[in-house]
DNA sequence: CGGCCAGGGCTTGTATACAAGCACCTGTCG
DNA sequence: CGACAGGTGCTTGTATACAAGCCCTGGCCG
């Protein structure tokens, strides 16, 4: 954001690693993470190890609890719905902002990313990149590229729970439908039937984490502030 | 947010004070901030200072430039108008979720607020408290209370140009009256009309930072890229 | 007099050492 | 056999030492 663009401390490299790997369920919800075994293993030691775990503890994607260990956050319902309900308030009051005349070259972009959403045998961590820059995309439209940011950073237990539905159905062409339908409604110029359809869109995934969480219940918290059982993974290959 | 309760370690500590006389203006934007120094002063030693300061860099209320020095960062335009645009569409947001029955406990809390707001002789950082509790009460009435935490961890640039506008001109009295406008609009269950107020309440103070930023230029940020000029400043008394 | 260059003092980044405390495991005793 | 106590190994929190680099300043040289 307004950060220096030289982030080229090992800190800022393990920070986005390991942000990485937590919001890819690489590191599954629940992890012991410990900062002695992470700086071994990466070659680096304890500090921008510990300094990277705390900055993903702010973001509430891992915990730490002192002299017991640190944990990959379980997905936390609540905090889901926390996200949901920020991001549909932020993209359609975004929606409401478009200007008359729609950037060309983001116009661009958008079209291109559509036709590669539709393409056969998509990967689907694919499909999550193009999905991100599609919502990025609209939002640089209406000139809130930047507002988009701080939800991205909140969104990460919302982020979770999307994989989990996708890897469970893997079915992301009726979203990319979807992303479709909110295009041409923003091209039309018909915001009212755009945010019809972004608020479809949206709640899409959000309407399946309850059956996700029937078929995983491990992956989520019953009880945010319960200390979790020690479970070791291992980490970095 | 999902943070262990149990918070008393000194890096907390730090940092909520740090946070604290960041956004009071107490430490101005462009103030440097020397690990070394503040460590002395507050009799611990660097490393939980440091790790303060890059929880600070990460929320965009310090800027760290390695090898040259840490900075409170200056009000950065764009910032206020993204956390401005996300706090409109979030706050607008709940007010259309609201629940047919509010809570009396949160009802009376607010009505409380209100009362306090309307009182002579009121401070502007006793005010900041109370328009701070009584958005965050707005935003509980439609259970997005903790919605509001991330929000609120975004607006630190927002907080602080209002802090400027109020210093300024100093008249409270005014959004106190816009305050009980909403709250009435609310109870008596007219969402369209708590919307229109709230949103010519949001943008009351947004719209005089120009003024301000005219007045006192040199604590609002030109290029954010930019790397201040070392300029001490008198920490912790 | 002006420009260049080296050195010292500061900065943050990283590595390491020590402190405090939880948890499990094991040996012992009832 | 069971329960309890103590040790041991792990955890994170804090303190300190070292590394790399920027900036300014003072001295030297053209």
């Amino acid at each position: 954001m307004a950060q220096p663009k030289r982030q080229r401390t090992s800190r800022h490299e393990i920070y986005v690693t390991l942000r990485q790997m937590v919001l890819t369920l690489q590191l599954p919800p629940g992890a012991a993470l410990s900062e002695n075994e992470l700086a071994a293993s990466m070659g680096v030691s304890r500090t921008p190890v510990r300094e990277s775990l705390i900055l993903l503890a702010q973001e509430g994607l891992v915990q730490v609890f002192p002299q017991i260990g640190s944990f990959v956050s379980r997905v936390d319902p609540a905090q889901v719905s926390d996200a949901q309900f920020l991001r549909e308030a932020v993209e359609l009051a975004a929606l409401d902002d478009l200007p008359p005349d729609l950037d060309a070259a983001v116009l661009k972009d958008l079209r291109d990313n559509l036709e590669r959403q539709q393409r056969e045998g998509l990967g689907i961590e694919e499909f999550f990149e193009l999905d991100e820059a599609f919502h990025q995309g609209l939002m640089r439209l209406s000139g809130h590229a930047n507002a988009w940011t701080t939800v991205a950073a909140a969104k990460g237990h919302l982020d979770r729970a999307r994989r989990l539905g996708l890897y469970e159905n893997a079915s992301p062409a009726v979203f990319a439908d979807q992303h479709r339908e909110i295009f041409d409604a923003v091209v039309g110029g018909d915001v009212s039937l755009a945010r019809t359809a972004m608020r479809t869109h949206l709640r899409a995934v959000f309407s399946d984490i309850e059956r996700i969480r029937a078929h995983s219940p491990e992956l989520f918290a019953t009880d945010p502030s319960a200390v979790p059982v020690r479970r070791n993974v291992v980490v970095w290959e």
